[in-house]
DNA sequence: CTATTTTCTTAAAATAAGCTAAAAATAGCG
DNA sequence: CGCTATTTTTAGCTTATTTTAAGAAAATAG
């Protein structure tokens, strides 16, 4: 984390196998956090920034293609690899769906293992400059810039801050949509407990203030659940 | 066209890559329309419909901004995708401006106009998924937004808490039918016991009082069975 | 006709969200 | 380093939504 190696989040419920992997990845100079169960890790991956992503499929508590459907939800570029025991087609067409960028089957070689990390890592930081994040927004009469953090409205510009121009993209992206507290607050807070919830809802205020210039535009509350910004 | 592909408005000079962009955007299910500059494709917008248009920036004729200007005057709606050899901030804002969605810089792989593609299909509903869910009904004088949760009668806007509105939902799907409890309180409850049962003859007593300004609208009850909204 | 179940209605309780202001944390600068 | 401006979090009070409770009314079975 401190230093500039490359971070790599494992979650693989074989305690046996997941010490080996993170000792051998450590031996290649990676950071290694290895978790017990998907839930470990879903409750783990939005502490930290990590550079790929090695899921076991199954596992007890959240197989791994749950781990990696919510992980896409909060962030759609990590790279994701799937270690599993078996070959079957569907397995691998299912991984793929949710976004996976490799698989591997086990038994599978060290080497091997650290071949295809390097490949996708190789193409992933080549590939840093166009990302597939959308960074502008059109919002009823609001063009929303989130890199520049600017929020234009008849020629006026408001500046946002880091946080509020994070939840407004959340927002857009899932425009018209429900955006959950709990993707929220793991996407843009990095945690999910009451005082994070409270901090939220002092931003959804702070948004609906700016967007009220443009009466089409509403965020709704959809008790016990989250906000969907509304696009009339 | 004929069956139930989503329909993409594709406009690029370049042949070559018009081409091949039709083709593998074909291979992942989507129907293609073709059309090789500006002109050509205004001349047919209006004669199909279109999920998503995809627009080269610089062709000969007529260019893809004044193309989507002309697009946004028929159709506030439809998602648009600028795809542009250039990167200039200038080129991205103007294309916002006249109501771009999304922004693609050439050379892009599938892999990323994919993602933009689906990212924009998801959250304007277009998915090919939830297509059959009806929005808007009309009970008597009321005109019930299930999305805005908005119940109108004479100009007057009553809003809807997420309970009212489901459950009002479900009413006006089975209307002048019998919505039996354990359906209701499942769908919008999601369990069936004795306390989601109470609560839920509260939310019939609530959307009652809201009904009676129109006097041809009755939630009925089927004792034992469940209820019926009547319109007579 | 009576006992039992189901529904209706109102009110109270519990939880969630909204809003504002102040405190705390952070970043930028001389 | 210390000061200031900005951003974020925390706190407290208000409002909204949903659930629970309780008693009366209606429906039904026997």
């Amino acid at each position: 984390m401190k230093n500039n190696k490359l971070n790599i989040f494992l979650v693989e419920d074989d305690t046996n196998l997941g010490t080996i992997l993170k000792e051998a990845l450590e031996m290649s100079d990676y950071n290694v956090s290895l978790y017990k169960d998907g839930d470990e890790g879903w409750n783990n991956f939005t502490k930290g920034t990590f550079d790929i992503c090695l899921l076991d499929v199954m596992m007890p508590k959240k197989d791994g293609f749950s781990l990696a459907a919510e992980i896409r939800k909060v962030d759609t570029a990590v790279p994701i690899i799937f270690l599993t025991a078996k070959s079957l087609k569907e397995d691998k067409i299912e991984g793929f769906k949710v976004g996976a960028d490799d698989y591997i089957t086990k038994p599978f070689s060290m080497e091997e293992l650290e071949l295809r990390i390097e490949a996708i890592l190789r193409r992933t930081n080549k590939n840093q400059s166009d990302t597939n994040e959308q960074k502008i927004f059109n919002i009823g009469k609001f063009l929303f810039n989130y890199d520049e953090r600017t929020l234009i409205i008849d020629g006026k510009s408001q500046n946002l801050t880091t946080k509020e121009a994070a939840l407004l993209r959340l927002l857009c992206i899932y425009q018209n949509n429900l955006l959950e507290r709990d993707v929220a607050l793991k996407s843009v807070w990095h945690d999910d407990n009451y005082f994070t919830g409270r901090s939220m809802d002092v931003y959804i205020t702070k948004l609906r203030k700016y967007l009220k210039e443009d009466e089409h535009i509403e965020i709704i509350n959809v008790h016990g659940s989250g906000f969907r910004l509304m696009i009339k």
